[in-house]
DNA sequence: TTGCTCCTCACGTCACGTGAGGTGGC
DNA sequence: TTGCTCCTCACGTCACGTGAGGTGGC
């Protein structure tokens, strides 16, 4: 062994495959310090080692190559603690993830299924103070705990007088293709005057059947599908997109056992 | 809506995506109800729907499709508990690493490197009781603990006279091909009745520059990483697989900051 | 000289997502 | 009739792993 390694005994030294190394080498994370033009052959310097320990431990965080490249093109000390905090919230919201589909699951399996109050009624139109986005719905939780908590400060920063149950419009293409159009609101009487994020607008009349879930988001699914079941035995076309009614959710508490949601799926008015 | 679901409804129904259904498809994990001939559409039942929903929750613990397959397959519930069971035991090792992970990296960006003391030595030949098996570098940790505990049952079971500090032998290709034979001994007089694992043998002798690593194993590469610098400073060309001592470890106490791993780094003779 | 190491393609893995291009159903 | 839905390829994603087939270095 010279004073450079070659790339079996770099691999040695950093625990790092040679696969690994060379895709490092392509991806521009971890160059060679030379590579000899005649033979291809790398060559990698003792003070390369430190850097692919750090490489090493990021990845082992499961932290993406391409941010692993960011952090360490970063000289600034107080922005690069920033990117590594941001993913160790990251892992930390994973593992809470986990920890509720765990639950999630536990309930699924012993719990026998729920009676279902099943009802149907129209709602009319209504002038509302709106937060309205296209995003993915993997996002979506998130993306309501926020848009919900924001829209609920400005009505009561502006003082709009609230003349409903806050709720959510969510398009089909939000289901069925993942990504799509969603929109929370809070009827509201008042002019509302427009935010970044906030405006006025008219939430349409619908004919919905509806069902209350109980908790938090995590099972939801499982009132949407006492719902479909319902819908589909008495072969009620589906007529635009769902709706979700907060009767009480984040705006009033922080408390999930105490949510009470309105699933509304819209049919046709038959009556 | 009639009372089969298209696989839109059966998708909103479930909170499973259209690409995700048509992949659950073609997996043979869930097959719709019905598929006309003609057309392709597929045709999803209302009974489908609590299968999804396990389906659902299965994956968002990560669990491998085929797994989930086989689980859904099972109708013996003890057999159907335990692949559960299993694949949760997976995730809280999958925690327990990445919470290692974390401290690992605060470790490398906190504290300064350490003062290496580098040795070199010379190891005579010597008899032991072996377990030898090729395997994965990822899985080395788990096969490391297991097979030195049982070795160490061996020993005391047959009453070997122990004459030396246990070590293992790793062959190069275990580092840079992420796969290759591990050998872990325990020196000693005697001869080794055979078992299922468990064999007698010869440890080779070797001249070795060695370094001692303090701790568990996360932060092993570390003292690779050290040990490496070394010998390409001294320019001592690599002879033979890796070794390791174990002045302390998993056969002696379960506190792994006791431990105390001796890093064998083989080298020429050149007394 | 003989293995062992190193090289570059090229393709596989896993669970879908992302279009393209075309057709069916209300 | 017009959108919307549904269909089937075919390819992309991500971080490598797995060969194949050939060459360099000690």
């Amino acid at each position: 062994m010279a004073t450079s390694f070659s790339i079996g005994d770099f691999s040695r030294a950093t625990h790092l495959t040679v696969k690994t190394l060379r895709h490092y080498h392509e991806a521009g994370l971890l160059v060679p310090a030379s590579v000899d033009p005649r033979t291809g052959y790398r060559r990698y310097t003792a003070e390369q080692i430190s850097l692919a320990q750090i490489i090493r431990r990021f990845r082992g965080l499961e932290m993406p190559v391409g941010e692993i490249h960011a952090v360490l093109a970063t000289s600034d000390p107080a922005v690069r603690n920033e990117l590594i905090a941001t993913h160790l919230r990251r892992l930390e919201a994973e593992l809470s993830r986990t920890q509720d589909a765990v639950a999630s699951l536990r309930d699924i399996l012993e719990q026998p299924a729920k009676d279902h109050r099943i009802e149907r009624r129209r709602i009319e139109q209504a002038p509302a103070a709106v937060i309205r986005e296209t995003l993915r719905a993997k996002d979506a939780l998130a993306w309501f705990l926020g848009a919900m908590t924001e829209l609920s400060a400005i009505v009561k920063a502006q003082k709009l007088s609230q003349s409903g149950v806050p709720g959510g419009i969510f398009a089909n293409s939000l289901f069925s293709q993942g990504r799509g159009e969603a929109i929370v609101f809070i009827p509201c009487k008042g002019t509302v005057r427009p935010t970044a994020r906030v405006s006025g607008g008219l939430i349409p009349a619908a004919e919905i059947a509806t069902l209350v879930h109980e908790g938090s988001f995590s099972n939801v699914d499982l009132t949407y599908g006492a719902l479909a079941t319902y819908v589909a035995r008495h072969a009620l076309p589906l007529h635009g997109p769902i709706r979700e009614y907060y009767h009480c959710g984040p705006q009033d508490t922080a408390d999930e056992t105490a949510w009470r949601t309105e699933i509304g799926w819209p049919i046709f008015h038959t009556g």
